[in-house]
Order: C-alpha cells, then sequence, then structure tokens
RNA sequence: GCGUGAUUAGCUCAGCGGUAGAGCACCACCUUGACAUGGUGGGGGUCACUGGUUCAAACCCAGUAUCACGCACCA
C-alpha cells in the first residue's frame, strides 16, 4: 500500500486541496452528450449577495449526496447552480449604504446611476457565497452557472411576460395590496407574515346626523387612518342598529356626514358591532366601500405619514405617532370612551419587518398558467413530495390561488417589457384596467423595444424576483430565441430531485411546476424533497437578528466540512426540524457538541485506516479468509443493502447512522481488535495475508458507500491507500458502486456458521470484560481464565484473550472450580476466573444473584406470553417458536446460575 | 376557526406492531503499539395522558393536554 499516514487528520488542508483538483480535472462538469442515464438537479439559487447559512449547509449537503451518489451510479449527472438577483434584499443594502456613506437616496443618483451601484456591489459580494458553496465540497457544474440577471436569462422574462399579457393572463389594475411603507412598494400575498401585536382597541363615539344627542360606539385598533372613513357599517340584522342603515353619522375629523351601511361581513359580537369602513386603507372595507358606491380617501402618503388629509394637526406624522395623537384628539372632543390593550393579528413585511399598509394601487397581476396540471401532477403523483404530507398543504394553497402581484416599484430587477406611447402614457397608467384586449395600439408589449423607442415611455416598475425564479429549472438551460431545444435541455430536463425548504413551497415549488407545464410542457422534477428547518438548542428558528446562527465557515474551519456534512446529515431526520446546538464557555467561544461528533468519526477513521498502513504489505499467498473476516464482510453486506434501500427513501440520517454504527462498534471495536492477532509477529503469513485482504476489501468498499458523506477524507484516503483499480476511474468520486457482493469468493454455506461463532465469541468476551470489571481486574491483563467448552473443539483462545485483555483461556471440559470462584455463562460454555486471593463467596454470591434476578425476570416474560393460549395459536409460528427458545435459553440460564449459588452454600 | 407536525434516558434525537436504542453528559477503571478527537465496564426510561383495536402497542385508531408550524381571520 501507498504512502504513510500522519498522525492526526487534518481536514482543513485536506479538503482545499482535493476540492482543487477535482475542479481541475472537471469532474463536476454535465456532459449533455452523454449516452449515461441523467441525473440533474438545479439548486435553489441563493441571493447573490447573500452568505452561507445553516440552512444552505443543510440543503447544499443534500444536494451534493445526491448528485455524489448518483455519479458513483453511473449516471451523467447535472447539478446546476445559481444566484438569485433578490430585488428588494439587495436593493435596501445597496440604498442602505448609499445614505450612510453619502446621504444620498437611490432618487438622488437617478435610476441608471443607481443600478450601476447595484452591479458594483454585486460584483464585489457576489461570489462570496458561490465560494463558501466551494467550501462545503459542492460538486456543481460552475461552467453552467446562472445568474437569474443575466441577459439570456432575463430574455425569458421578457418573454414570458409577454406570452402571459398575450394570453390575457397578466393585466394591470386597481386594487388593494400589500403595500410595505420601508421599500416602497407593492408585495404579493406571501411576503406578508401576520404576527400577533399588542395594541390597544378604541372605542369611539360619532353622533347621529340629524338626532339629538344620539350616538353611536365603535371599536378600532387603527383611529389614525379615522379621516379617510367613509362610511359606516353595520350587520343587517343587528336589532339594536336596524334603523341606523340609511342614516349618517358624523365623522369626528374632519367633520363629515358618513353614511351608515349594512354588510353581511360584520361580526355584531365584536366590539360594539360597529364597524368604522376606510375603503382605502383595509381590504374588507374597500370590499363594503365598493358595494355601496363609498369614496375612497388615502390617508397616507406611500412611506407610511399621513398626507394633507391630516389637518394641521395630524399631517407629516408616522402611522403610530398619529394613531395616538388622533386618540388624543377624539379625548379632548368627548368622543373617546374607552380605550383597552389588545392583542391582534398585524401583517408584516416578510424582508422590511415593518407593518404592512393595505393600499389601492395600480400594479400589475397574473393570473396564474397551467393551475390544473400543476395541481394533478402533485394530487396524482407524477411528482412526488417528500415528506408527502406537503402534498395537502401544496393543494390547500392551489385551490386558494389568489392573483399574484408581480409588479415591484423598485428599480433592481428585470424592468416590466411594457412600453406606453408618450402622449397616450398618463391615460394609459391611471385606466382601472389594462389588458392586452383593452390597450390597443398605444401600448407595447415585447421582449425589444418598439423601433421608434423615443415616442415611447416605458414602465418603471419591475417584477417580482419570483417571477424570475419561477423558470429557473429550465431558462438556465436553455435560450428562449432558439430554434429548437439545447441539447442540455433534451438531456437533463425533466430535473430529477429539488431539494428545497418548505418555507419555499408557495414561493417557488408550486409557481415552477405551474411555468414548467406552460413553457416546457412537463413537469419541471419529479421529487421534492423538503428539508428540515435548523433551529437552535430552545428550538427558535435561526435568524440574524436573534444571534443564534452560527458562522458556518468557522464550524468548518475548526471541525471539517466533511464533520458539518455528515453531522448535520445525521442530526436531520426525513420531515422533521433540527436542532443545531452551540455551546459558549465563559469567554464566548463556541463549540458544536454535533460537529465534533463527527469530527471525531473523521478521525476514527483516518486512525483504523492508518493502523492498516502500519501493517504493510503481505507477504505470503493469502491464506483463507478468517472467521472474523467472514463476519466483517456479511456485515459490510448487510451495510451496502441497508444503505441502498434508504437512499430509496431519502433517509439520509439513517445513511448517516448506519455507517457511523459499521465502522466503529462493527469494524473498529471488534474486528480490527480480533485482526490484530493475525498481525503479531508469530502470526502465519498466510493468515495475515488473508486477514490484510479483507481489510483492503471492506475499506475500498466503506470509503465509496461514505464517500457522499465525506468527500474530502474519503478522496484523501483512497489516493493514500491507493484504492483505485487499475482500470479504474481517477478519482474516487467517478468511481462505480461495486457491481459484485462483497461475499463473492467466500463459500456461502461458511457464511451463516462463522456470523454465529463470532457473535459467540464476542458475547463471551463482554461476559470475560464484565467479569473483569466486576471484581476491578479491569487493567489487569495477567489474568488466566478457564473455559469449560460447549465445543471441545473451541480453538478461538487467542483471539478470545486479545479481546478479553487476558493471558490465558485453559479449556478444561468438565471443570470443577472451588467453591466460590467466579464464573460466567457465556455461548461458548462457563468461563471460570481463578485468581488467588479472589475467593470471596459472599462477593460471587451477590454478583449471581443479582444476574440472577435479571434471568427470572425475562423468564417470567417469556413465561407468561406461552401461558396465553391465544399468544401460541394466533401469533405467527415463528414469533412463538423465538419465544420458546428464548423461554428455554432463560430456563437454562436459571439453573445453572441457582446451581452456582447453592454450591457456594 | 381549519390544517399539519411534535411529545421516548439529564440534553439532542433515532426507532413506528413481536426482547426499549444512539451520541453527548454522568460514575468507575485504563495513557496497552491505530485513535484520549481514544478504550473497557456501568448507572439511568411506567416511550405526554385516557380510552380502543390486537394473542401482542412506544409503534395502529379515537380523544385530551402541552409546544411548534402553516392557512384564514373580528375591525
Amino acid at each position: 500500500m501507498a504512502e504513510e499516514l500522519s498522525s492526526n487528520y487534518q481536514p482543513n488542508e485536506v479538503e482545499a486541496a482535493w476540492y482543487q483538483r477535482w475542479l481541475d480535472a472537471g469532474c463536476f462538469h454535465a456532459d449533455e452528450h452523454s449516452d449515461r442515464e441523467a441525473y440533474s438537479i438545479v439548486i435553489p439559487p441563493p441571493n447573490v449577495t447573500g452568505i452561507l447559512h445553516l440552512g444552505h449547509v443543510l440543503n447544499n449537503t443534500i444536494q451534493d449526496i445526491l448528485a455524489r451518489r448518483a455519479r458513483m451510479e453511473g449516471k451523467e449527472v447535472l447539478w446546476l447552480p445559481g444566484t438569485d438577483h433578490a430585488g428588494i434584499a439587495t436593493q435596501s443594502k445597496v440604498e442602505q449604504k448609499l445614505r450612510k456613506e453619502d446621504k444620498l437616496t437611490r432618487h438622488d443618483l437617478g435610476r441608471e446611476k443607481f443600478l450601476e451601484q447595484v452591479w458594483e456591489w454585486k460584483e464585489k459580494h457576489g461570489g462570496i457565497i458561490i465560494n463558501q458553496l466551494k467550501r462545503l465540497g459542492c460538486s456543481c457544474d460552475w461552467e453552467r452557472e446562472r445568474f437569474t440577471m443575466d441577459p439570456e436569462y432575463s430574455k425569458w422574462i421578457s418573454k414570458i411576460f409577454v406570452d402571459l399579457f398575450n394570453e390575457g393572463l397578466l393585466y394591470r389594475g386597481k386594487r388593494m395590496v400589500n403595500w410595505c411603507p420601508k421599500s416602497l412598494t407593492a408585495l404579493s400575498d406571501e411576503e406578508v407574515i401576520m404576527k400577533p401585536q399588542k395594541s390597544k382597541l378604541y372605542t369611539m363615539r360619532y353622533r347621529i346626523a340629524g338626532e339629538k344627542d344620539r350616538w353611536v360606539e365603535i371599536a378600532t385598533t387603527r383611529p389614525e387612518t379615522l379621516m379617510g372613513d367613509t362610511g359606516v357599517a353595520v350587520h343587517p340584522d343587528d336589532k339594536r342598529y336596524k334603523d341606523l342603515v340609511g342614516k349618517t353619522v358624523i365623522r369626528p375629523f374632519p367633520e363629515a356626514e358618513i353614511p351608515v351601511v349594512a354588510s353581511d361581513h360584520i361580526d355584531p359580537e365584536f366590539g360594539t358591532g360597529v364597524l368604522k369602513v376606510t375603503p382605502a386603507h383595509d381590504k374588507a372595507d374597500f370590499d363594503i366601500g365598493v358595494k355601496n358606491g363609498l369614496e375612497i380617501i388615502d390617508v397616507f402618503t406611500p412611506d407610511g405619514k399621513v398626507n394633507g388629509h391630516g389637518g394641521p394637526d395630524l399631517e407629516g406624522l408616522d402611522r403610530f405617532e398619529a394613531r395616538r395623537k388622533a386618540a388624543e384628539k377624539l379625548e379632548e372632543m368627548g368622543q373617546l370612551v374607552k380605550e383597552e390593550d389588545y392583542e391582534n393579528n398585524v401583517g408584516f413585511s416578510e424582508r422590511a419587518d415593518v407593518p404592512i399598509e393595505p393600499r389601492i394601487s395600480m400594479q400589475w397581476f397574473l393570473k396564474y398558467p397551467c393551475k390544473d396540471e400543476a395541481a394533478e401532477a402533485v394530487a396524482g403523483g407524477d411528482i412526488q413530495f417528500r415528506p408527502e404530507r406537503w402534498k395537502k398543504t401544496f393543494a390547500h394553497w392551489m385551490e386558494n390561488i389568489q392573483d399574484w402581484c408581480v409588479s415591484r416599484q423598485l428599480w433592481w430587477g428585470h424592468q416590466i417589457p411594457v412600453w406606453y406611447k408618450k402622449d397616450k402614457s398618463e391615460e394609459l397608467q391611471n385606466r382601472e384596467s389594462l389588458d392586452a384586449e383593452s390597450a390597443g395600439a398605444d401600448l407595447h408589449v415585447g421582449v425589444d423595444p418598439p423601433e421608434d423607442a423615443e415616442n415611447w415611455e416605458r414602465d418603471p416598475d419591475v417584477l417580482d424576483t419570483w417571477f424570475s425564479s419561477w423558470l429557473w429549472p429550465f431558462a438556465t438551460m436553455s435560450d428562449c430565441d432558439a430554434d429548437e431545444k439545447s441539447d442540455t435541455l433534451k438531456k437533463f430536463y425533466p430535473t430529477t430531485d429539488l431539494v428545497t425548504g418548505p418555507d419555499i413551497l408557495f414561493f417557488w415549488v408550486a409557481r415552477m411546476i405551474m411555468a414548467g407545464y406552460r413553457w416546457e410542457g412537463q413537469l419541471p422534477f419529479k421529487n421534492v424533497f423538503f428539508t428540515s428547518i435548523i433551529r437552535d438548542k430552545q428550538g427558535r428558528k435561526l435568524s440574524k437578528s436573534l444571534g443564534n446562527s452560527p458562522d458556518p465557515l468557522h464550524v468548518m474551519d475548526s471541525l471539517g466540512a466533511d464533520a458539518m456534512r455528515f453531522s448535520v446529515m445525521r442530526a436531520a431526520p426525513l420531515g422533521n426540524d433540527v436542532r443545531f446546538i452551540v455551546d459558549k464557555d465563559k469567554d464566548g467561544n463556541e463549540s458544536y457538541p454535533q460537529v465534533e461528533e463527527g469530527r471525531n468519526f473523521a478521525t476514527k477513521i483516518w486512525n483504523a485506516v492508518r493502523f492498516r498502513q502500519m501493517q504493510g504489505e503481505a507477504d505470503a499467498q493469502p491464506g483463507k479468509p478468517a472467521i472474523y473476516a467472514i463476519d466483517i464482510l456479511k456485515k459490510l453486506d448487510s451495510l451496502e443493502k441497508n444503505v441502498a434501500n434508504a437512499y430509496e427513501d431519502y433517509r439520509f440520517n439513517e445513511i448517516a447512522s448506519l455507517l457511523y454504527e459499521f465502522w466503529w462498534n462493527q469494524y473498529c471495536d471488534w474486528f480490527l481488535e480480533a485482526a490484530k492477532q493475525d498481525f503479531a509477529e508469530d502470526a502465519d503469513p498466510a493468515a495475515k495475508a488473508a486477514t490484510l485482504a479483507s481489510m483492503d476489501r471492506v475499506l475500498r468498499r466503506f470509503v465509496i458507500l461514505l464517500h457522499p458523506f465525506m468527500p474530502h477524507l474519503t478522496e484523501e484516503l483512497w489516493e493514500k491507500c491507493a484504492l483505485r483499480e487499475e482500470d479504474g476511474a481517477e478519482f474516487l468520486m467517478l468511481t462505480r458502486l461495486p457491481s459484485d457482493s462483497v461475499l463473492d469468493g467466500i463459500e456461502s454455506d461458511k457464511i451463516g456458521g462463522a456470523v454465529k461463532a463470532v457473535s459467540d465469541i464476542y458475547e463471551a468476551v463482554g461476559r470475560a470484560r464484565n467479569l473483569k470489571a466486576e471484581y476491578n481486574l479491569a487493567a489487569n491483563r495477567n489474568v488466566k481464565f478457564i473455559l469449560d467448552p460447549e465445543d471441545t473443539d473451541f480453538s478461538e483462545g487467542p483471539v478470545f484473550c486479545r479481546l478479553a485483555g487476558a493471558k490465558e483461556l485453559e479449556l478444561q471440559p468438565g471443570f470443577e472450580a472451588e467453591s466460590g470462584v467466579p464464573v460466567a455463562l457465556t455461548p461458548i460454555g462457563k468461563i471460570y476466573m481463578p485468581l488467588e486471593g479472589l475467593i470471596d463467596k459472599d462477593a460471587e454470591k451477590n454478583r449471581l444473584t443479582k444476574e440472577m434476578e435479571k434471568a427470572e425476570a425475562e423468564l417470567k416474560k417469556v413465561n407468561a406470553k406461552l401461558s396465553n393460549e391465544n399468544f401460541v395459536s394466533r401469533a405467527p409460528e415463528e414469533v412463538v417458536q423465538e419465544n420458546k427458545d428464548r423461554q428455554s435459553e432463560w430456563k437454562a440460564k436459571v439453573e445453572e446460575l441457582q446451581q452456582m449459588i447453592d454450591n457456594l452454600g
């Protein structure tokens, strides 16, 4: 075997070096002309100026595992990476910088200059997250990296806009939208999060016009919108107020008579049963307003301050200051009845984290295409969701789907491909609605600007970022104006798997499915794997503001990328959230106990391989494999099968645990220790050669299995141990999974016997170790055991002694020990531990009695089962047999123990 | 209000009809020639609760409680 290994594994250098070698050799590149079966994934594009967090780690590790496993299965793998321009997030970062450094707004710079600055920012920060993904070991085809603002990609956006407009699905209309007063743009419903807020419920009273001193009480949480009230509503069946419908009440300020209307929407039980109607600032109020022909008065400026309608007292005040002020005014007027603490849900802007202001505005809306196909694809199982329960959530959303507000009042993004004739522009843009049918020749909607561009004015708004991401699976693979499909698209679309978080099921997954059907005529992916959400020790989501989000780069630098990958996978069960634990010492240094487990595993593997290296090469023809070797090969065979099964169901945590358990608890704890017997100086060279060969076989196949989880470490060992076969691929990552059984070449009738014999010996070793520990002899390697064997041919004494830490195991059939000699019952026979000065009858009696009690308890349980006639007659035969075997085993044990106790007198 | 999960050892979590498991933490012993990022032995659980189905339930069903999350919302 090849090079010596250093005494400790240093992940950082190894990881960096291997990543570069893979890149240099083009290992990640997908060949669209290959005749291998295609396997493809598109990355959920991260924000171009974002940085890596644990969610990305989880998500991309899974994708990398899938991609690497598929390569090893012999598939042609495309993992297509890229980034997203993230309209609001990126624009606001640049605006923030402008404000801070130059005290300027984007309007001071103008659109063109501002966009130059955003591009600069993107150039500066855009590579960061990509490099972080590389640090993690992601095997993406970087030659195919895409960005949603790439020219070819952008062209796709315009094309689909035009398609949808021509189809009548895209229209411009004056509607109530979710307005973000901080980002100054409309948002889609999905970008609004409801949060419970501690606020106040104000009860105020309005005088009824034309009646003497009659008042009506109204409850509201938003007195600051009072100036926009153009009506008051009650339930039509509410007896208290029935006579008021049709009358008017006096709005306190600015004073005006506003009508009382009836509406089913009103809950008579809530508050006073009377609602103030502000059609410009509430969706429900807007509907009531439209039905009753109420005036719409917008009382806020776009940034959430009171406009001229507020009068001198309120104008210019922020929404929340205005709320207090309005309440004060009512109080002064004697019209505030009471003010109570109240908790209600308020919509917040997901990005800017400020309360949304419902607002009437002119926006572009989309009626979704291919809704039925998308719903059916998931319901019918053409697209598989894992875990499956998300199907229901998806179906529910699809059933209640609302038109999508796609325009954003931003500059960073894809500008809407609509031009208005200059002289008609104002009129067109103010129309209540505008669509393909009503627009006429004064509107140009096209991928290219009109020929006489100077006569036209382009719509200033840009499109929602998700309006570009929903094309990701195909727009990254082809140009929209090509005459025929690209070879990449032909080979790799539809993609195989999509790995993403359930939090973007609506934002992204659902919309991609619709887009896939609309423009490619088929589904965009076959399987969607929804990852866990990573939380902190207290179960909270990770977030910057909580400061509970550890930096994955720091984790990787201290413990290694492979360690983090392995640990995160081991901790993340299918479909459940995962807690990532960060402990801090008193100096504030962070430690990551879960990742340490992965680091320890890497070290364990490294050192076990190092041990193999230290044995050197065989210098004889190998003899027949020892029973220990057969046993470990059998376990490896099961491991390979179990791992393959777990991959079928995407149970990554199970795969990680299987690999861990095999290596640590089977290979290292038992096989490797047993094998040492064959490496002793006086060992038989043929036996040594055979054991070395088995070790190499296990090592080679284990490293192949582990590679997708710990790619760098395994590739390093592959090279250092020269595990590559003569005609094999250049790298482990390009090596095929073996197709032959690891048990090939071993006489199959030997396997069962070897496994049983080894399991008996290991169990006996356990008993012997326990005996030593009970008598405080754990450290004593001079102990001599005497075996009264089950089988007089027993010849595994040397291995037994090595494992049990004993000097000798003497075979004495029918051995009669001096009374009080410690003894253990084992599958290979009775094992005595006669040692001078150790005859302590009471101690031994105690020990045996404790064991006896355990055995009796077990016997009792199994007796109870077997004496139940129903069990014997109705349970499957093999279960009954199993219990009968257990019964006789425990019975024999109890009897023997009893006799041993009796012998002690 | 509707829906979806979770509740198993001190902690983080597997197991999902047939003998309760892992890692960490804990206790004792061990620097023995791969590994102290290690080894050996050990302690620790009425599997949230109440019913039901079954020969058999941590596991299936129904309900309850608590905690999350999603959707819809009462101004």
